[in-house]
DNA sequence: ACACTTAGTGCACATATGTTCAAACATAGC
DNA sequence: GCTATGTTTGAACATATGTGCACTAAGTGT
């Protein structure tokens, strides 16, 4: 895509644009390069997040409502981006804001678990490198590849525990298992069963939340879930989803089949853990206001909007 | 300096252009201001670190550099920023990656020493605001004022304590006093020794590192100390400092009275401490050099040009 | 009340930046 | 070796941005 002296020159021109401030005809001189090459050079840094422009912008009005959210919920911590009218760069800002939290949380010798979509993946492009000693990184449910894009070819365990210089613990195995005799196959299968005994070790979990109705879910019910299931999902209440189970508009986990047959971390387990949700879109409020009620979650990173209607729910 | 509507507009402005991509003529259409206002307001969110600019160099020199300094002297953690040509603009950058990196070492229920000077000062205006709990901010020897400047008038004790919800532990007194009826004095005073006592108990120490004949020893010369301490330094081989105490070319430290009248932390102390030590221009190297030889740090976050230069020493 | 200073404004211009387009160049297929 | 196809280039143009300057309004001292 981009062989390695373009990098490095696209590199060089950022720093002398963006850092020390010189104008692109000075570049081009500097460089050897025409100034429009230069001016080119600059737009890919930018798409390829090379250079990272990000705004501080602690005001009251956000930290009033996340210290809202905080205690009306009692969540330990609260991280909010601002919401922008497009959504994608939302979810972008939201990302950026996810990985530099999560830096906080990672330290040597842990255990990480993780999730797939769209809000987990963002949050791992946004991660810095680091030589982490002795990290693991744990697949929490199966999922044979629908979440690879064409972007990054790699999957998000792949990119996460190279980032972090950890050990990843695939799980490469269909979401749900109806069948006992597939199921007990599948578990026993040694590559399963290793990452499987790593769910308990699990210091922290790094997941999004997923909206009944949602795009997410789509995808899983295209993929995984037969019709019969989505009905009983939604006959019994279903409200959203964390980590592939369903839960109910108290954020109770329901008690369907399709929660039971996860390859997979277990609904006792997630009650346990430190869950770090990342989630915004306004369409996702009814699912993270019943995560919240139901404590699933220590860290939540959203948008303004989505949690001044998450908010609004609670007035009713 | 700038009142809290048109701060907001700063912010809104910096939004709309940074991250939302608009023209400048469209947002002042849209914050019903006029053009140039707008060019000014961002051009102000620039200077007022409102908006961040930073690019990822990772790249395969600064890598092996860091690698190399990190086997050679046996530092656990080194990080290198890019040297840019201005010399202010390199503070900068790597204040920059100071922040960044401390904020990995933070947590809960923690105690940080920190020190004065420039480097210590940069990297705490790039520290991003966060609610610790329990947190207590030491400082680990004297200086009235001499580091209050113009842009901040908080001392850099209050500006951390003050972003990381930490109870600061200030040590108003001179850093030096010879005297031993006055260090007596100074040292019994409730307050002092409050602070004095809270030293052993630091996880982290935030410090620059000061080389002999540098503009920041000139400050502590012309304040505290006395001519014939000068020469003392000099004649026993003083080649930098480090938390106000004096080291040779090996990084041993001087057996001289000035290190042993510190108002604060002491020589065995500074030995048994993580270290966290932002150092960076040429002038610096041999007591950057003479600090990692001497192994006083566990973590170095300086520039490229700088520990080239530390590397070169090696050679010889 | 008056002159005087100061900070802020927007116009008009100078400069810097982004983009179109035609030509040059590379790449693959035959 | 040659055409067809797609990419990359910089000149020229269109647009966006930064700033000197003259002007205004608000504040300050006499």
């Amino acid at each position: 895509m981009l062989d390695k002296e373009e990098y490095q020159l696209t590199i060089d021109a950022s720093v002398l644009y963006y850092l020390e401030g010189k104008t692109q005809s000075q570049i081009a001189k500097e460089l050897f390069l025409s100034r429009p090459k230069v001016s080119r050079l600059l737009k890919k840094a930018r798409e390829l997040q090379i250079v990272d422009i990000s705004i501080n912008y602690q005001n009251e009005d956000i930290e009033r409502l996340q210290g809202e959210v905080r205690r009306k919920f009692n969540v330990p911590n609260v991280i909010v981006a601002k919401t922008l009218t497009d959504e994608n760069e939302t979810l972008r800002e939201v990302g950026k804001a996810a990985a530099k939290e999560l830096a906080m949380y990672l330290h040597d010798n842990m255990t990480l678990g993780i999730s797939w979509g769209k809000n987990v993946r963002m949050t791992a492009s946004y991660l810095k490198k680091h030589r982490y000693i002795n990290m693991r990184i744990v697949e929490l449910f199966g999922a044979i590849s629908y979440d690879l894009n064409e972007t990054d070819m790699l999957s998000i365990g792949r990119s996460i525990s190279s980032k972090l210089n950890g050990k990843l613990y695939p799980l490469p195995s269909p979401i749900y298992i109806n069948d006992p005799n597939a199921r007990k196959a599948i578990i026993e299968t040694p590559l399963i069963q290793n990452t499987l005994s790593k769910i308990s070790d699990c210091d922290l979990i790094l997941t999004g939340i997923g909206a009944i109705d949602s795009e997410a879910l789509q995808t899983l019910w295209d993929s995984y879930v037969e019709a019969d299931m989505k009905e009983q999902i939604i006959g019994n209440g279903g409200v959203g989803f964390i980590l592939a189970h369903f839960f109910d508009k108290n954020g109770e986990f329901l008690d369907i089949t399709v929660n039971e047959c996860v390859i997979g971390i277990q609904t006792e387990t997630i009650k346990t853990k430190k869950i770090f949700a990342i989630a915004s879109g306004k369409e996702k409020a009814r699912a993270i206001y019943a995560s919240l009620r139901g404590g699933l979650i220590n860290t939540l990173i959203s948008d303004e909007e989505t949690l001044k209607t998450v908010l609004k729910m609670t007035e009713k």
